[in-house]
DNA sequence: TTGAAAGCGCTACCAA
DNA sequence: TTGGTAGCGCTTTCAA
């Protein structure tokens, strides 16, 4: 077995008191025992078994961290903002993949609740009834997603669809699509909410198209019907879709931004490598990540201050090859 | 506090032991007993605790798993499966990103070791010592690379160039370059290996650019080499290198496959969503996921039998858009 | 400044 | 079939 803290007590010539003050109050501790101690437990390669001061302190030292599908590359770049922030502040990171599945989120809410101070869940999928169940339980905090009072860190999606459509306006566009994501997700619908106030205020018209799945082949199976209604311009739920599209108008002859202008969200690593480079609007994954973990770490120390604490944090448009003049313009 | 042991007790009316039997050795238990202290753990919603547990029975039903860099679209789909697997045999998963640094490998390893009943190291950086020191101690499984008999789940990189190859010179290809990845990478040795070999039994022409970086720009950067090699074909250590030289070549105005070749390896989701699309060499990687955790769990179980087990993943070549005969075939 | 002892929640053993 | 008891590795009183 692993060398517990009576082995470097022994070896230290200490009680096994001394050694965990020692090694967590050392100015409790006269130096020179100190210094034996600390050597003691080099010397035996000793580091203490966290499951069991979480028992007795009651804080694990764990977070937990809930996504629904790290294949969408939207979730990579919050997961390692997450992981880094956790890891200056010392806390290990369980993390469970739901293959968005509610049921299966829930079930792993209930599992992990046990063996973490904590929760970050992502773009989480369950319903708010039982969200707010959860809440109430366990210490815990969405990413992109808002119910109620309850603590998020979310993105400026209406704030990204103004400039997205500002953008547009400027280069003379008049009518443009917006590819729906699905209806029952949290930031689709934002995004349809600022995208059809910028409409209306710029005096754009707007045609939705869809709701698709949003992944490639939404993008792909949604690029004709927006073809077939007369815009100059497109905006989709998600970059993935936006490169379906991307690559349907490609294999139909379309060429973009000359004939058609497409506007991505998330700004995902592709984004940037495709042909032509795709105008998307920017989040700052990384800090939505540490945000979040900010966020738990203010809520484990002091509930009553953070228990409503919402962030939103600003996106930022990224103008590539994508867009466009309109074709007549 | 959560509800314990002691509070089913009270309220089914029996000892803390009786309870922990009827949860864990029903069949020891009288089934009136059982059912009553079934039902008043579930009216309290008591679920175990589970680094209690993990104390005494020396098992804490936790796996970690370490990867380099969560935002490669290489690691995934072998997290997922992992996550899969350990999820069925009631297993959670500790989670972290290393971001390519060696030293924080080290340090997590560490820190982890502590808290799990076994590691997963996926594409591990660290050296082989340190890796055969950690083997030494805590049951250990590695991904995507091979340290003298310690366990591993590996791809047939070596068989992968052959089809590669074969596929190539069928088409009438003589003349091939091949974008290496990082020199300290196993896999780009053993695909450059099985590369040079498969090549001098075809009778091909092996001209060898880079290394470079494994992204996208480093792709880019290579496809000018790569030109002015003179080559008909070229293969790439990965698709994200592949990817970027498809970009370049586009740019340079180079068709693809008319004028050139081009083979990725990996099958990314990327890889078939591009124009062309890329053939590449396709790994299973969820199965690799499961695998590893099977491989840890046997070597949980049964570390004499399990100590030196070695699985290779037989790999797919994937033929799409890229790959053509040759210009003046 | 240090050590002894109690106890976190749980399981395993021995008696009954 | 059940309960009591000990103890996993650690921290935290309370005395000394």
């Amino acid at each position: 077995m692993a060398v517990t803290i009576k082995d470097v007590a022994r070896v230290a010539g200490v009680s096994p008191s001394t050694v965990c003050r020692a090694l967590s109050t050392p100015n409790l501790v006269r130096d020179e025992t100190c210094d034996r101690v600390r050597r003691a437990a080099a010397d035996l390669g000793y580091s203490p078994n966290r499951a069991a001061r979480g028992l007795i302190t009651g804080r694990t030292a764990n977070i937990g961290l809930i996504v629904p599908d790290l294949g969408n590359p939207f979730f990579p770049g919050v997961v390692k903002g997450i992981q880094a922030r956790a890891r200056e502040a010392d806390y290990a990171v369980f993390l469970a993949d739901t293959d968005e599945d509610p049921a299966a989120e829930t079930q792993l809410v209930r599992t992990l609740a046990k063996q973490v101070d904590g929760l970050v869940l992502c773009s989480p999928r369950m319903s708010e009834q039982e969200l707010r169940g959860f809440a109430a339980e366990t210490p815990l905090v969405m990413l992109n997603r808002r119910v109620g009072r309850l603590p998020a860190i979310t993105f400026a999606n209406v704030d990204g669809m103004r400039q997205a459509v500002t953008h547009l306006t400027a280069l003379g566009h008049r009518r443009i699509a917006y590819v729906a994501g699905p209806r029952t997700s949290w930031s689709n619908r934002e995004r349809a909410r600022g995208l059809r106030a910028a409409a209306a205020s710029a005096g754009a018209a707007l045609v939705e198209v869809g709701p698709v799945l949003p992944q490639f082949d939404g993008g792909v199976a949604a690029a004709d019907p927006v073809l077939a209604a007369g815009v100059t311009a497109v905006i989709a739920y998600n970059d993935v879709i936006a490169l379906g599209l991307l690559s349907r108008l490609h294999a139909r002859g379309i060429a973009v931004p000359a004939e058609i202008s497409v506007i991505g969200f998330d700004d995902i690593p592709m984004a940037a490598m495709v042909h032509p480079s795709l105008t998307t609007v920017g989040l700052p994954m990384e800090s939505c990540g540490r945000a979040g973990v900010d966020l738990l770490l203010g809520l484990l120390q002091d509930p009553a201050r953070y228990g409503t604490t919402r962030r939103e944090l600003g996106t930022h448009l990224m103008v590539r090859g994508s867009t466009g003049a309109p074709p007549n313009a």
